[in-house]
RNA sequence: GGGGCGUUAGCUCAGUCGGUCAGAGCAGCGGACUCAUAAUCCGUCGGUCGUCGGUUCAAGCCCGACACGCCCUACCA
């Protein structure tokens, strides 16, 4: 058994997620979890809502609310979306807790201690009416260049040239169109350069170990190159404040968003322990040298996994050119693996909330079964490659193969077992058909459970439904619905045992994909309660702070075991009624013209 | 501009170390069956593996150009 540190992106609480999110990590997390913990370990699943940044206080401006109010709702909001799919976090919590503040600034407090923030002078945009920091894609003005009119503070789309703000002709806010000062401002900068060495040794022994995605490492060795220090503060007056004497109490200095979101997978699992009444034993994934850690995103995301996250824990142990101690929360871990998927494209356009060009997670969760989603998701979804959702694509998928393939495999033999036994019938002496039946689908375990392993979701799912074929061609070779005469019983009690043994493993086999259903079949094949343990959210109080706020959380220590569990005969089997929803073709011009309006 | 990825059957994609690698699913076509949500099973049609050149006894696979597409490269998160 290993401890297994499942480490997902935090959304950020700007709104409702759109399909791409819980696409590219959201699920293949939740999958990966699932099965390292039917495999054995001791999974700690954390994310959280990422909740800081200037987008969020843009948009709480133009709603005429403030940033926290906005982000209550929202945080609120994907907490439900996430749970009613199913992920099975241990804990889903928000970055505007006292624990991660205190989290946070622990951190940036003791890499600056170890001399790896550096203070600066830079020259930044700053908004004349708020004080705060001006980004440069919130700026807008002609090109210097090509005289585009609307080109942005860094870059222009119309000729492609790379640009800083200042250049520009008649430079005004985006936000409300006033003329931004450009202005000397002090910051502190996470001196990457001074980290490089320690980096690139780690990033040499990961890529040695061969199980990162290809693009990832290389992506991840490439950008050391030409690393530059980056800021780690911003002038904005939301956000966690900057630990140090002389910065604390300015109301316009606050940690870069970046640099407190990734430390969400510390605080997390801190607040998780604390949560358990155990407040030390996240330690258990951070302290102990054999822990395994699993980063799941999207691959806008890898820098901040592969470079600058590592980056801040290498700075927090001391472990760089300029030495150091590691602070209270000694030798941290660095990830094991950062697993980012691409895209997913929607009707083959990126995702955009702002052209209205998207699927929200919880209007599909609100039309169709939560598993119908997961399934596309595990069988097509953008693993190492962007990948295409289209709604004629995700009828297709859900009616010709979670459908008609593995729910009509249990539908027919609940039926079967139904009508002929009404339980389990006894098993009586094995055919060789029913040998290879068996033998072919317990292989499954092992090929399923190697891909899925790997983070290989899509291979693993054709793998799975490809037994599903197995089982449903051995009904076809065995006949068991012909077999009506009182000679011919042994054999289709026979039959109809090794049937009820077959899905239940392929059951087990999809578990992880579908949690949902594999607890629907559970049941059809007789079984009490839940096979696979669901998230809740839990309402609780701020442990600081003692504000209230949602988290997902739950017990999933009754996680079954990945493997054979042998039905047991004698158990009854009722009149099964349909585990998966088949889908209406209409269901494609519906949500097509949904889209367009 | 710099970096990365992709291009294989009508569609979506697998193809590890160069040597039965020309593959799967869906769609199409033909047949079988009736337990099942007209679901399932069997068979079958179908590709100059983006283009050009090179290395090799042997190349989707390695190398070099080129074409097309996508992504990363932000004080957005």
């Amino acid at each position: 058994m290993t401890r297994v540190l499942a480490a997902v992106a935090w959304p950020y609480a700007n709104g409702p997620r759109h399909l791409g999110h819980v696409a590219g990590f959201g699920v293949p997390s939740d999958v990966f979890a699932r099965f390292m913990r039917m495999s054995g370990h001791d999974v700690l699943m954390v994310s959280g809502s990422d909740e800081h940044g200037t987008p969020i206080l843009v948009l709480a401006d133009s709603q005429g609310v403030t940033a926290r109010e906005l982000v209550d709702t929202n945080h609120a909001i994907i907490a439900h979306e996430l749970a009613d799919l199913g992920c099975s976090y241990d804990l889903y919590t928000r970055t505007t807790t006292g624990n991660h503040y205190a989290v946070a600034q622990e951190l940036f407090a003791q890499v600056w201690k170890n001399g790896y923030m550096i203070e600066r002078t830079q020259k930044g945009a700053i908004s004349p009416s708020t004080g705060r920091t001006l980004p440069d894609r919130y700026i807008e003005g002609t090109c210097p260049i090509c005289g585009y009119a609307e080109a942005r503070g860094d870059q222009c789309d119309n000729c492609g040239n790379q640009l800083e703000p200042e250049d520009l002709i008649e430079p005004r806010s985006k936000i409300n169109g006033e003329t931004p000062d450009f202005v000397e401002t002090q910051h502190f900068f996470l001196d990457l350069p001074a980290l490089a060495e320690s980096l690139r040794a780690y990033l040499e022994e990961r890529e040695a170990s061969g199980t990162w995605r290809p693009n990832v490492i290389k992506f991840s060795l490439n950008i050391l190159d030409d690393i530059k220090p980056r800021a780690m503060t911003r002038d904005i007056d939301w956000g966690i404040p900057v630990p140090l004497d002389g910065w604390r109490d300015l109301p316009t200095k606050k940690l870069y968003v970046w640099f407190d979101a990734v430390v969400g997978y510390l605080s997390a699992s801190i607040e998780w322990a604390r949560r358990q009444g155990n407040p030390e034993r996240w330690r258990e994934w951070w302290n102990e040298a054999d822990a395994l850690s699993y980063y799941f995103m999207g691959k806008d995301n890898i820098t901040f996994h592969s470079q600058i996250w590592p980056a801040e824990l290498l700075g927090y142990m001391g472990k760089g050119d300029k030495g150091g101690e590691p602070g209270i929360y000694g030798e941290l871990n660095l990830p094991t693996e950062v697993v980012s998927s691409e895209y997913l494209t929607m009707e083959s356009q990126q995702f955009s909330t702002s052209r209205g060009h998207t699927i929200l997670v919880r209007d599909v969760l609100t039309r169709y079964q939560p598993d119908a989603l997961r399934y596309f998701i595990c069988a097509a979804g953008p693993e190492t490659s962007d990948a295409d959702f289209t709604w004629r694509d995700f009828v297709q998928r859900t009616n010709s193969e979670l459908v008609a393939g593995w729910g009509n495999l249990v539908q027919r033999t609940a039926t079967m077992l139904h009508k002929s036994f009404g339980e389990i019938p006894v098993c009586g002496p094995l055919a060789s058909e029913d040998k290879a039946v068996l033998a072919a689908v317990e292989t499954g375990f092992e090929v399923v459970g190697g891909l899925l392993r790997r983070q290989r979701l899509r291979q693993a799912t054709a793998e799975a439904m490809r037994v599903v074929g197995e089982v449903n061609a051995y009904i076809s070779r065995t006949e068991p619905f012909r077999m009506k005469g009182e000679d011919q019983r042994e054999r289709l009690a026979t039959v109809l045992h090794v049937l009820a043994q077959c899905v239940s493993d392929c059951n087990t086999l999809l578990a992880p994909m579908l949690p949902h259903s594999s607890n629907a079949v559970h049941r059809v094949l007789g079984g009490e309660g839940d096979f696979m343990p669901m998230p809740q959210v839990v309402e609780v109080t701020d442990l600081d702070d003692g504000r209230a706020y949602p988290i997902i959380t739950g017990d999933y220590s009754a996680t079954p075991a990945w493997g054979r569990r042998p039905v047991v005969a004698g158990t009854p089997i009722a009149k099964p009624a349909p585990a998966f929803v088949k889908l209406d073709e209409s269901v494609v011009a519906e949500e097509l013209a949904r889209m367009a309006d």
